[in-house]
DNA sequence: GATGAATGAGGCTTCATTCAT
DNA sequence: AATGAATGAAGCCTCATTCAT
């Protein structure tokens, strides 16, 4: 995901002939394109995550991305631009992640809630500036912009959750709204991230924990895992 | 409390004797200073919540607040003590719409709890911007002022928590680490006022109520009240 | 002298009904005006040996005079009033001191003229950030302020030279033009003052010893005083 | 030498690498920095000599370079470094001013030793501004740059004289301390250039000569040149 | 007379973006 | 396609001077 130097290609990804040219590049090669756009979104991120959008100069971007400042304007119209692609690149690694947690072969929907929910919580928790941000800097994206991101957001995160509920409340109903609780745990988990600050003394996993059998026992879930 | 025009003296406000000198300011009379400064961050404080620090120019600052620049500059010393003044007057108004809730006046621990609960929840959905603003650009806070804001969130708000928990668990133990779930709620109210953005077409009552819902669960409490 | 705190009234001082109003003051009381003055050159003067002129507040002006800056603008019409005030100073210091040097009461010229020296040269290297400011910023005078501390110069210090090398001239003819030599030394002296800087090693003592001694045998005078 | 657009390269100039980055510039080509940088300062030496630093501004600087102010930046990093570029444009071109001035071939030790006294002395009295500039305003070089430029002035100017006058020394000893002497005539040969302005009426070769005159008497050499 | 708050032009510097090479 | 030098508007801040109280 953004910063980790590994590229990917989200399954479920927006498609942008849906939503007309979102990034405009001079360059005419798209594959190019992409390859390029990755390499800057993968060098920016943690800048954009450390010292935040604006104090992050174009200069910086395109000596992280080991580009000159004409090659980043060949494969970016604006610093705008990279603002949505490492927000774009965020939410399409949360979703990787989640795809990819393996959770999904855990066959009771209770447990298989319980392990994506620690996934999650671990994961965001390790990427805490990145959360943060994504929080933080969205209002920066542009309108157009702003809104493939939500929508990202919701197909990408929301959706997980609403899907791993729907499956638990079949088994055993829930007595709440399942969109409702869906998003409500979408950010729940990021909440779980970002709050750690202030618990100084308290070891991380001992948080987790605690956050987890919040969550469980709101949901009038059995407290009893692990 | 920012942007009300409402100028206070909180009762446990962070000392500035204690941290040496805060914000410097060239003007003598210090009445004066007191006035101006809240003039500044109450005209400074809708701006920030809506553009955001960097986008927001000095100019802006000062023409908002009724004054010429140099004025501006008379009575604080550079743009990062507007952003410290917003943070403190934030943190400020926080507690004391939490002192000034009434809550005190209710006898039953719980029936306060919850009362304090809904008040804050509400408190911070209808001031969204601010709280968004308050996660969010902390961070470009000087080192300083950062650490004077975080003392100011753990005594204001915090700190109210953990009096209210502390009340109710001797009246009900609460079987959960006092200092954590203070801690907790300051996020988790702070959480509940963010979210709502997502939940497109459920009215605002409805959410609150089942965040509330939630919270109390979380915490093994009846959910009968109301 | 300037700096020193002790007001003083020299002699011969450019009288300023000759030159008109040089130092415009809103006050009416003359002798308050000249307190007042004397009291911000010897507060000023050391800011400026120290900083410069242009790196010189108004601001510091005022506090090391213990003034308002409403009253600073009372007994002085402008931060270039000040200025010339400190030169003027200077120059009415030098020659009270060159005249109170006691050397007129030593009766044979030649020691007379080897004792001024000493004496001169000394003062001036105790007084080097002065003499380096006299020297250096008097080009921030404005013109008519400027012409009378050029005046005062030629009155008071070169002045002195000529009269002591016509005294000696006549018990001993120098073989060169007084006037010349007159400047000739005022300038000398001056220099040795302020290119001590570059003898790092030297005691100051040897290097006022030498440059005397070549002083003397540059006029072809006996090198055997003391 | 500054402001006669001739570039050069002292053979004795203090290694920058010895030294650290003492002007940062984000331009990556290092020969356009050096004419750029060149550029910068033969335009402005001229407007520093004139109106001195404080005065001069950095539009002035960028105008008279021909520049944008983006570009002047490029370049250099601060108004700062242009004062300290200028100084040292100055000891280089003294320092090339003396190798240059042929008096090398002499072969008789003081006719060498007068020759170069002469031609000094000319050519400071033909860049007063200069030499005033210089010794004023180095004042204002932020405490890297001032020690650089005093070892440049060491080893540029100081080391010239010290070796004449040691060759002088061979053939005719001079019964004087060689450093003392050689830092004596550097300091001389300036205040002979800024010495002039008082001497108003006296034609400016004669000055020279009783200057030089003085000099050679001082150290007790003949008087007979010329 | 005394005070110091108020003014605002102007100083230095940054940086997103363009464009000649 | 690639480079990075060039642009200049705009940002933050200072400070000599004025003037209401």
């Amino acid at each position: 995901m953004a910063g980790t130097k590994k590229p990917f290609a989200p399954s479920n990804k927006i498609k942008e002939s849906r939503t007309g040219i979102v990034v405009a590049s001079a360059a005419k090669n798209s594959h190019l394109i992409e390859t390029k756009q990755q390499q800057i979104v993968d060098s920016t991120s943690q800048i954009f995550f450390e010292k935040g959008f604006h104090p992050t100069t174009v200069r910086m971007v395109a000596e992280a991305s080991g580009m000159s400042i004409g090659q980043l304007y060949h494969y970016v119209s604006s610093k705008d631009d990279v603002l949505y692609l490492v927000h774009k690149s965020i939410y399409e690694g949360l979703h990787k992640h989640l795809v990819n947690s393996g959770v999904k072969e855990i066959m009771d929907p209770l447990e298989r809630f319980i392990a994506a929910l620690r996934h999650s919580v671990e994961f965001l928790r390790q990427n805490k500036k990145l959360v943060q941000f994504a929080y933080s800097e969205s209002k920066y994206l542009r309108k157009r912009h702003l809104s493939i991101v939500l929508e990202m957001f919701m197909q990408n995160v929301v959706g997980f959750w609403r899907q791993l509920l729907s499956e638990l409340n079949e088994k055993k109903p829930l007595n709440v709204d399942l969109d409702f609780a869906a998003s409500f745990i979408a950010h729940q988990t990021v909440f779980l991230a970002l709050s750690g600050w202030t618990l100084r003394d308290k070891p991380v996993e001992e948080s987790i924990d605690q956050s987890i059998h919040f969550i469980l026992r709101g949901f009038g879930l059995s407290t009893d895992f692990q």
